[in-house]
DNA sequence: AGTAAAATATGATATTTGTCATACAATTTG
DNA sequence: CAAATTGTATGACAAATATCATATTTTACT
């Protein structure tokens, strides 16, 4: 088992406050296992006993609508940590995670990040940084929501993906979402999105084969925004 | 000038895990101030050099859209604090604070607030609740706005703000906001919100007397959502 | 009080977006 | 491998919402 010192996650993530005894601590009680594409890490609702490191892959934070659409309100990808917002209100989830791509996870249990938080205080300090970073996202992305149009919004986080997530040498994105998810992103119905793609197709922004994305204009995406 | 022993704000913030020796700190250094309605507090970009206490009153923060039209992000009120997301970051603020009704707020240098959270626990998990708190708000707004109708907005809005903020003894909402503060609450055009204000009205689910509005049937205004 | 300015209200219309239907392609499953 | 399921694509239409125009009312100002 890792001593999690040459972890991803301790470069990324508040962990990286911790120092090599705190380490070991945590890479003693810490649980590592895999969890595939389209499998759920937690649901909304349920009760958190730990956070969850991410060492490799992505997944969704969403939140079901009433109208039984999925809202995606984050991607969350290796080196981040997943469920300190609930474990610090200790509250249950208000979001589900489901893994985007295979991924691999550490869960590490409520009582040892508790202590951390009242031993370390650098800890609190990046945990309190991270939280506050999502609070600015979520800032911004309801202000697009409220003020964008969908094409905007499609053009915005096709970029946005491009920048977080990288390109292939073939240069398509990285990160290969379903329609839906894409849709459930920008907030829109599915079929809006696929129209949208085809229209960007269309007008040479972009091209698609199958899944794969390429952004070939990104001048014109950034122009419509 | 206040000891802070008694204020508002000790009751409902972070600041309530601070002793008495902390309080008298920062009754020490801080300044106190009237804002008048209309009025900014501060202004999106602007760099923070502290945060502030709303002793009393309200104030909006909101975000400027590139279309022009103003979103608002979150009402803040008496008892609350402003400013800690910049703070905390050590960035300058996404957001503008202006004043809905005239404020009483004091300032309290940043220097003061990093040592308290060296120095004092509880006070660094308190505003780390507080933080999460807003991103759950954050993440549930968006979405609201993601996925239900301007007409669902609406009526929830108005059922979150007679809880937020209470009524008159005629039943009227306490907090008076014009026609277009709400529509930038809700993410429409000014237009669309007056136009279904004037739907609810005639519906009879509420009724508006110049910028007064009584929730006269709540029922139904859930019923929507 | 009287005028200007701002806020509210409402109609007409255009645009955006959602919904439903259907076809086809890709993927999964037995 | 074939059948079934799921994902993608597109058209036709309906609904929601924005925009522009124009009254009317309220508020602010000297």
């Amino acid at each position: 088992m890792g001593k999690c010192e040459q972890c991803i996650v301790r470069e990324f993530s508040a962990i990286k406050a911790l120092n090599k005894e705190e380490l070991l601590k945590i890479a003693d009680c810490k649980t590592s296992y895999t969890v595939k594409k389209g499998e759920t890490v937690f649901d909304e609702g349920d009760a958190l006993n730990g956070i969850y490191c991410i060492k490799d892959g992505i997944c969704k934070l969403s939140k079901l609508s009433d109208n039984g659409k999925d809202q995606i309100v984050k991607l969350v990808k290796k080196g981040e940590l997943l469920g300190q917002r609930s474990l610090i209100s200790e509250e249950s989830t208000n979001l589900s995670a489901v893994a985007v791509e295979d991924m691999q996870v550490c869960f590490i249990p409520k009582q040892e990040i508790l202590q951390f938080f009242n031993e370390n205080n650098q800890f609190s300090l990046n945990m309190m940084k991270s939280v506050c970073g999502d609070l600015k996202d979520a800032d911004d992305n309801m202000v697009n929501l409220a003020q964008k149009t969908v094409k905007q919004r499609l053009a915005e986080t096709l970029l946005k993906l491009e920048f977080d997530f990288g390109i292939h040498e073939d240069g398509s994105l990285k990160i290969q979402l379903s329609r839906e998810e894409i849709a459930g992103m920008i907030g829109t119905a599915t079929e809006s999105c696929i129209r949208l793609l085809s229209e960007f197709n269309k007008e040479g922004w972009i091209s698609l084969q199958g899944k794969k994305i390429t952004l070939s204009n990104k001048k014109e995406l950034q122009r419509l925004i």
